[in-house]
DNA sequence: ATCATAAATAACTATTTGGTTATTTCAAGA
DNA sequence: TCTTGAAATAACCAAATAGTTATTTATGAT
């Protein structure tokens, strides 16, 4: 029988951590997490820990780092110029819920961060121009929408798309009060089903015409 | 010169912990929140708050509650149900936003409530009933539009109220990430007028009718 | 083979932190 | 006015916590 022999493999070492890093900063925020924690559900000597990130801090920031570039790479992999606007935009809705509720550590690391002024990726020059390239996306979706007749023209985009992820990173994030709130289960199958089908039709009322209202209505 | 003695005030002491928790948890969070901190601000002993609230946890659980009941006082005290169905609409659209932007520390208070699924809330009746009845005012408006011919009919008001406060909450919250995320200023006086605006607008062209919303396009 | 370097381990520490013990002081009701 | 219970103070403590020091060990290049 072997014994376990401590393997040396770097990336995998650093891939642990971040890893658990993720799962208890999202759990316990940047403030009730704990760097042992992290080390023992990593199955790592914290000493690594400080060797590969420097601290706590900017091991949480390597975090939100990865976690919003993994989602944005997601985003654009969409690839929604290829459909036409209204279908596109579904499509967007669609997969901004989906993506929240597949990765809920999104969501509250994201709270974290807020928290704490966005101090941590304030000066990411990568997450900067992925984020621009994001704007752009939506901003010629309405272009082409308002060409075609069927969107308002003059929508900014900024405005629609903080509409768009709102509407499921607010329903997601304080679900658990929402229910006190609401009297009502807010995370059931059917509950999910039927704040995609809201949230869907909030962002298509918002942007179509009215007149594409009325001729939608018909069918 | 009088030396400053120790009048006897339990209800001020009280009140002194209370809003200085409410400062501390809502700008550190639980977890990050630290008593000695929220003793110091209040000019008070530590031991007072054990005294007057047990533990940390249990000040917290005060702070959560006084601060949403406040936030249905204030909303109950609008009385929309003496307006006609878009002003009262219109109202409670501002009024929300307007509460979000003058008490901040509601936002963040809420977010840690949530990290911690709702715990310290879940067993208040006093919050279920004012909670109840907020719901109802939301269901009643609804009915009055459509009845009226304006909204759509079968409308859930659980829904909206989630669409409208989120319109607001969602873009305060995370307005520090949301400022690098869509590379402009979101807390300047005309970004906050811009989103009031956008967000009474998202909220009335998904509530009312097609041909109400044409109608208001004429003017 | 061996050597230099980075990876991994183990034990330790200064400080912080939530919470407590022990004591004094005020003020209202008998 | 006296007494009693609550309000306030001060000093203390054990556990937890982020971060370090010191040392060993595997591995790839020479």
């Amino acid at each position: 029988m072997t014994v376990e022999k401590q393997t040396r493999d770097p990336e995998q070492t650093k891939l642990r951590i971040l890893a658990a890093a993720k799962v208890e900063f999202a759990q316990k925020g940047l403030g009730g997490a704990r760097v042992d924690v992290i080390a023992t559900r990593a199955k790592v000597q914290k000493r690594m820990m400080y060797h590969y990130f420097g601290n706590k801090e900017a091991l949480f920031a390597h975090v939100i780092e990865a976690v919003y570039s993994d989602f944005r790479d997601a985003e654009a992999a969409l690839e929604i110029e290829k459909d036409e606007p209204i279908v596109a935009l579904q499509k967007l809705v669609a997969f901004t819920w989906n993506y929240y509720v597949d990765n809920p550590e999104l969501i509250t690391l994201v709270n974290s961060e807020n928290l704490h002024k966005a101090q941590h990726i304030k000066n990411s020059q990568a997450l900067q121009k992925l984020n621009r390239r994001f704007v752009d996306r939506m901003r010629m979706l309405l272009e082409r929408g308002a060409t075609a007749g069927i969107f308002r023209s003059g929508l900014d985009p900024v405005q629609v798309l903080i509409t768009l992820s709102g509407g499921g990173f607010h329903y997601l994030t304080n679900h658990h009060t929402g229910e006190i709130v609401y009297g009502r289960k807010l995370m059931t199958r059917q509950a999910q089903a039927a704040r995609l089908q809201f949230n869907t039709e909030t962002i298509l009322r918002l942007v179509c015409t009215a007149e594409q209202l009325l001729k939608m209505e018909g069918t």
